[in-house]
DNA sequence: ACCTGAACACCGTTCAAGT
DNA sequence: ACCTGAACACCGTTCAAGT
């Protein structure tokens, strides 16, 4: 039997800077990011709006925070397993991770600088590519090609307008019905592709990242 | 010499929904996204907040337009160059009015359903690859693939801390000095790399795009 | 058909105050 | 050191009304 409340609340020991980012998570999580509010956070913390800025300076530090405590969810690197397959885990967990917190992607124009948890990962890639027998220059090829794959894969899926299988199937249909005249091409994907039984839009995911790294790799091997 | 007042604006004449959008892009690249507020915007049409609910539904609707109307501005590919070349040509055009629009991918995880400039621009890149030799399948592959890849790019770039190549160095110097200790290989490729004069950050851009071609075209050809 | 005024239930944040 | 009350200048949106 767990002790009083909700749990990561434990409503009245000194707030902290990390359990107001820890709530202010949780809410965009459960509610979405425009019910994240200063007036709501609070209430959330059982604190008065004007508590908060005891342990933040404004609501831009708190969604600068948000965005890198999500970032520091990200598995590092697996340092024992091959650059190849290190990159391909970790590119997996960032996806699980941004898909979990699918507003963290549409608040990153929104920060101001990188946060730690940020280039704590950013400096176990380098160094997983370094070993791995990347040149500096290719290293960071190599990192701006995978993330910016996997931010846009993600920023993708996030933005479709379904969740499920079912939902996919159900809005493919209407884009044939609907536009099929207007738009002969999407509606041929539509109905011989995406409708397929076997389709699933996570395969897509798959098929991308291991065309980059065997690029990556037989470029590594070039020399 | 012009006739009155400021372009796109002729303040008078009944308002449209498409003058309704057209002034919030202007507002948010001029002021910012977060200035794009109802009543803003309706003064800079020269109206009061409540004629705009005569044309959208509500700001939701506003915001989805407008990144349809961003993407309306992304040139369709070019059916006479090939595959590779249009694809390359249609890439390129994405990261131009995606960074002349740096709000534009904030706001897709908000978006609702994609608007028809969207589902226009998507049917003529399926088209054109089709007609490259293409199978609905790869076709599939391609298109998320390659649009991943240039929103996920551009999504780096505007999120970056910096504007210009003398920021980045400056934004570099800092990386190396303060956090050299804790982020060795970071501050080795900022050194080693992002320091180096002939470095531009718009070089990776066509680094992984060209990777991406050359490995569909690679499978393409393979059957 | 197109626009407006007044109002409601919200925002983020300042400033001064309480323990 | 940590929290609060009252206030200010904002929001998006409803509803009823004007031309």
């Amino acid at each position: 039997m767990a002790t009083t409340s909700k749990p990561a609340q434990r409503p009245r020991d000194p707030l902290t800077r990390d359990r107001v980012l820890e709530g202010a998570v949780a809410l965009a999580d459960e509610r979405g990011i425009s019910a994240l509010t200063m007036r709501n956070l609070a209430e959330v913390l059982d604190r008065k709006p004007m508590a908060l800025y005891h342990h933040v300076a404004n609501k831009d530090e708190v969604l600068d925070g948000m965005v890198d405590a999500v970032f520091g969810e990200i598995d590092l690197p697996d340092d024992s397993v091959g650059w190849k397959t290190a990159m391909r885990q970790r590119a997996g967990s960032a996806r699980t991770v941004l898909l979990r917190h699918p507003w963290a992607l549409g608040l990153m124009d929104a920060r101001t600088a990188p946060g730690v948890a940020t280039l704590r990962h950013l400096d176990a890639v380098i160094g997983c590519l370094l070993d791995g027998g990347f040149s500096i220059e290719m290293a960071g090829h190599a990192v701006s090609l995978i993330d910016a794959y996997v931010y846009g894969f993600v920023l993708q899926e996030v933005s479709l307008p379904f969740d499920t299988p079912e939902e996919t199937h159900d809005a493919a249909d209407a884009v044939v019905e609907q536009a099929g005249d207007e738009f002969p091409h999407l509606a041929a994907m539509a109905a011989r592709y995406v409708l397929q039984p076997e389709y699933n839009f996570e395969d897509e995911f798959h098929f991308g990242l291991d065309l980059i790294l065997d690029g990556l790799e037989q470029m590594v091997a070039a020399g």
